[in-house]
RNA sequence: GGGCGGUUAGCUCAGUCGGUCAGAGCGCCUCGCUUACACCGAGGAUGUCACUGGUUCGAGUCCAGUACCGCCCACCA
């Protein structure tokens, strides 16, 4: 046993505890302080990697609390628990906090050159790397650092290597030129996903455009009714690479126009009018340009009829190629000046405001350009079924179920993932072009030795400068991890994972694409659960974020309150997939529970008997040494192992951390040490009636530290240390026993609930009396006999709790009244399940407006237990109800009414002795009536 | 345009199988420094479980619809 200061400070408990763990060797599952059952199946928990240029915000820290409560759970229930940690290289996220320090410094990707760039960046991210490290165990992740996995080491890059090469030759990895989103800013292409839709109110032009009369090749007089024909466009700039004018094949408008050819101004380039289906004839003039290189409907519409796709817009989206003077403006600058270049010929039909979608990077907010360029990607349709069919026949479970719905909606919809990224940082796409355009990939750390169509050289080869989309790397992570693709003990040990835990924002990005490539490569679901945790919020419930400067730094939190009481707020009361509020209040409330368990086992260690060796092996709590409230703390420390143990199943950890928090609060601390304390500090009680009480004290608080530890490591592990251990115990409460739950004894819980729900009453009513608390007052209680000797064991409580004295015990009811002489103003009465009470007022106290005070209180209560008395026999005069409820719902039913029944009984009892008593004339009160 | 979630005490939120489910924390009010804890203890007040209808012996809970708030997905220039 260890000394335990007086005051609980976490930042020193906490500090000392982790390296503890360390030493011992307990984070790994096959470290020497492992105590894992070789019988069990290990439970392996992949972490989600946090990006290495980060910094820890609070979902993280919520996050890691989470999967590491699980990892903890399963430690303690002897499974090897393996808490595999990463990091993630991030690409595009961390390309963009680099670019942004280096525009600082005056230089950018461009002055530095490739090489120097990623030079930059591994010199950026390992000194990031350490800080999100401490901060992972800060929050106290028991994570397996010896295995520590980074997207960017080598073990990933031969992995994803290994996974394209193979993707490649399963015909599922594919080149090809397609219309992609591009990021100006980022200067790459975006997937899908990154595609931020964001509504905006642009501008709707309309233009006209004039058409050829094919004869002789010229525009078309001005007085031609058909002189030109006028089409919508929000990107006027697009004008530059359109190639047709679409109408519907419906519209009379213009079916005679059909087949007729505009010129494109500017560029004047003659174009087609074509018919297809994709046009809304309703929408502005029914007429549509079509830009097949710079549009996704246009893309197809151009393949479809066969349509030159010249592409306008460079990498910075600067005007190209158009042999126009716009060419090397920026794109709205070009916009500009297109609009009044047309106004000026009086080709402008009309402007007017729109409101429409604007596709923006996720990463750095620029608008989006939809343009063509030769990538890579993924077919995804076969490993979409795949993974589908992993959910839907319950191998994989997604928690909260109702994701499910969601995730089967984007895997049916699901389109082929662009993995090229035309970033520097990042996984080079392991494919060689040959001069004769011939496609080489190989999974060999150094490239092809030769081409592998024509046999050129390898010096001939050159090979894809793009990387790989950041999410490419982090599909592989559930196996790459563990090996993959070499057959290691750790992936046959520890693949498939056990429970896959993220943000449900992410759910596409990457638990589909883990899924997918983890059917895809290794046959089997990377994980049988995913639990989808609900996203952070602050206490206005917005999204936190740096720009809105409204997040919060967990190592401060730490700092002040602790990462227990961390760890507990962003637990309790959360549900999965459910947003949660943090903020001040949670956080306090969570460190006065820290608080209070310190407290409560200061108490506890500092009640040792004298008798009992401080270092000493725990005993058991002797039976026949226990009285009936430590039997009572027992029953309810079994209920409550009983309780998280079906919680924790469900994953259900907010209900794990609600049934804790009321168990050691309301009944360990309210209950068990105040009745304990009584006991303990009875001299005329034997030596080995006190040992038994406190060991009793300790089995329930040892099971209760226990039950806390995942939740809260770092106190329940200083706060197990200062109590007695068993002699199988290890050293450390990290790697000691789930508790199993024992037997529960409902009659004597009972009995207790009466014996509370007495003292309760008696306080509420002398409080509402204004008794003064600290008064001594007669008190006479009816105890039917069965309870007598529970009542006798704990009257020494009772009546301390009530301040009762003397406390009389009267066997029946009738008997109550005759022990104390009744004084003016009447006594109080308590009922509290068969236990019945009068409390005998002070003369001195005595008026009788006390009196009326009092038969005010019991009408009150009457009133109240006649309505549910009422309510109860409506129940049970229900035909129906009797005939169709449940039998146990009845007789349930029944019990209630006799109980209420007796009570009102005793309620109308009391107040006829109270009105008799004060002399007043109101004898005959039945409750109907407050004065 | 589809889909999902939320609506329960002043605030933030739990509530699993339909039957002691009207709950917690915070805040508020009244007391109290009783030898674990004032980061505490004792007591108290506060509800049309968003609305409407339905199923059921019985609905905060299941079904349908409505309203508001939020999120996700979606190629209308």
């Amino acid at each position: 046993m260890t000394d335990l200061p007086k005051a609980y400070t976490p930042r020193e408990v906490e500090g000392a505890i982790y390296e503890r763990w360390l030493a011992a060797d307990v984070f790994a599952p096959d470290g020497v302080g492992s105590t894992a059952d070789p019988d069990l199946p290990p439970f392996t928990l992949i972490q989600p990697p946090p990006n290495v240029t980060g910094s820890l915000h609070l979902g993280h820290a919520q996050r890691t609390t989470v999967e590491d409560l699980m990892v903890r759970h399963a430690r303690m229930r002897g499974h090897a628990a393996l808490f595999l940690p990463g990091l993630d290289h991030a690409g595009i996220a961390a390309q963009f906090v680099l670019d942004r320090m280096l525009a600082k410094e005056g230089e950018s990707r461009q002055t530095l050159g490739r090489e120097r760039y990623l030079e930059r960046m591994r010199t950026f991210s390992d000194s990031t790397r350490h800080v999100m490290l401490a901060q992972q165990r800060r929050v106290g992740a028991s994570a397996d650092w010896g295995r520590l996995r980074y997207t960017m080491d080598d073990g990933s890059a031969h992995a994803v290597r290994v996974a394209f090469e193979r993707l490649y030759r399963d015909g599922l990895a594919y080149r090809t030129e397609a219309l992609i989103s591009w990021c100006p800013g980022c200067r790459t292409s975006v997937s899908d996903l990154e595609v931020v839709p964001t509504p905006e109110t642009g501008t709707l032009w309309s233009v006209r455009y004039h058409l050829i009369d094919e004869a002789t090749g010229r525009p078309v007089p001005a007085s031609d009714p058909d002189a030109t024909i006028t089409v919508a466009t929000t990107r006027p700039e697009t004008i530059l690479g359109d190639t047709a004018v679409a109408v519907h094949p419906d519209d009379e408008r213009y079916r005679h126009l059909v087949g007729r050819r505009v010129r494109i101004p500017f560029v004047e380039r003659d174009v087609p009018i074509i018919v297809d289906d994709v046009v809304d004839p309703a929408f502005g003039t029914g007429a549509v340009k079509i830009t097949p290189a710079h549009d996704v409907d246009d893309h197809a519409t151009g393949l479809r009829h066969g349509l030159p796709t010249p592409t306008i817009l460079a990498d910075d989206a600067t005007i190209e190629n158009t042999g126009t003077p716009f060419d090397g403006l920026d794109r709205y600058e070009a916009r500009r000046r297109l609009v009044a270049e047309l106004d000026a010929r009086g080709d402008l039909a009309g402007e007017r405001p729109h409101e429409m979608i604007v596709g923006r990077c996720q990463r750095s907010n620029d608008v989006l350009e939809p343009r063509l360029k030769t990538q890579w990607f993924i077919r995804t349709e076969s490993m979409a079924a795949r993974a589908l069919d992993a959910t839907r026949s319950g191998r994989t479970r997604i928690l909260p179920e109702r994701f499910e719905r969601t995730w089967e909606h984007w895997l049916t919809n699901i389109r082929d993932w662009n993995v090229s990224r035309q970033l520097w940082w990042g996984h080079r796409i392991p494919a060689w072009y040959c001069p004769l355009g011939h496609v080489t990939v190989s999974a060999e750390a150094d490239g092809p030795a030769a081409c592998a169509t024509c046999g050129r050289p390898a010096a001939e080869l050159a090979q894809d400068p793009d990387v790989f989309d950041t999410w490419f790397s982090s599909g592989l992570w559930p196996f790459s991890t563990l090996g993959w693709p070499n057959d290691t003990d750790d992936l046959r040990r520890y693949y498939p994972t056990s429970v896959m835990e993220t943000g449900y924002d992410i759910i596409f990005f990457w638990v589909a694409r883990m899924m997918m490539l983890g059917l895809q490569l290794t046959d089997q679901a990377p994980f049988h659960t995913v639990y989808l945790s609900g996203l952070i919020r602050d206490p206005e419930g917005r999204k936190m974020s740096k720009t809105k400067g409204n997040v919060v730094d967990p190592l401060g939190v730490i700092d002040e309150s602790g990462a227990d009481a961390l760890r507990f707020a962003v637990v309790h009361g959360a549900a999965a997939g459910q947003d949660q509020r943090f903020g001040p209040a949670k956080l306090e409330n969570a460190r006065n529970f820290a608080n209070k368990l310190w407290n409560a086992t200061r108490f506890v260690v500092g009640a040792r008997p004298a008798s009992i060796d401080p270092d000493g092996e725990r005993q058991p709590p002797d039976p026949r040494q226990l009285g009936p409230a430590e039997r009572w703390m027992l029953s309810r420390a079994n209920a409550t192992v009983d309780a998280v143990d079906r919680a924790m199943a469900d994953y259900a950890f907010g209900e794990v951390t609600r049934l804790l928090y009321d168990a050691i609060w309301n009944e360990f601390c309210d209950w068990g040490l105040e009745f304990a304390k009584v006991r303990l500090a009875d001299d005329e009680l034997e030596e080995a009636t006190r040992e038994g009480t406190w060991w009793a004290l300790v089995e329930a608080l040892d099971t209760y530290l226990r039950l806390l530890h995942p939740v809260m490591p770092f106190v329940t592990e200083a706060l197990w240390a200062a109590i007695p251990h068993r002699s199988s115990d290890p050293a450390l409460l990290i790697v000691a026993r789930w508790p199993g739950a024992g037997p529960r004894d409902a009659g004597l819980e009972a009995e207790l609930d009466a014996v509370i729900g007495l003292v309760r009453g008696v306080r509420n009513a002398r409080a509402e009396a204004g008794i003064e608390p600290r008064a001594w007052l007669p008190t006479e209680v009816s105890v039917p006999a069965p309870m007598g000797p529970t009542f006798e064991v704990l009257r020494p409580a009772i009546e301390r709790l009530t301040h009762a004295r003397p406390l009389q015990r009267r066997l029946t009811r009738e008997a109550l009244g005759d022990g104390a002489q009744p004084v003016a103003g009447g006594a109080l009465s308590v009922i509290s399940g068969e236990l019945e009470a009068i409390v005998h007022r002070p003369t001195d106290t005595a008026d009788p407006a006390a009196g009326a005070a009092e038969r005010a209180r019991l009408e009150r209560e009457l009133g109240e237990a006649e309505r549910h008395l009422s309510a109860a026999r409506a129940r049970l005069a229900n035909d129906e109800f009797m005939a169709k409820a449940p039998d146990a719902v009845v007789a349930g039913a029944r019990a209630r009414e006799t109980a209420l029944a007796e009570q009102v009984d005793r309620l109308r009892d009391r107040l006829d002795a109270t009105g008799g008593t004060q002399g007043t004339g109101g004898t005959g009160g039945t409750g109907g009536e407050t004065a």
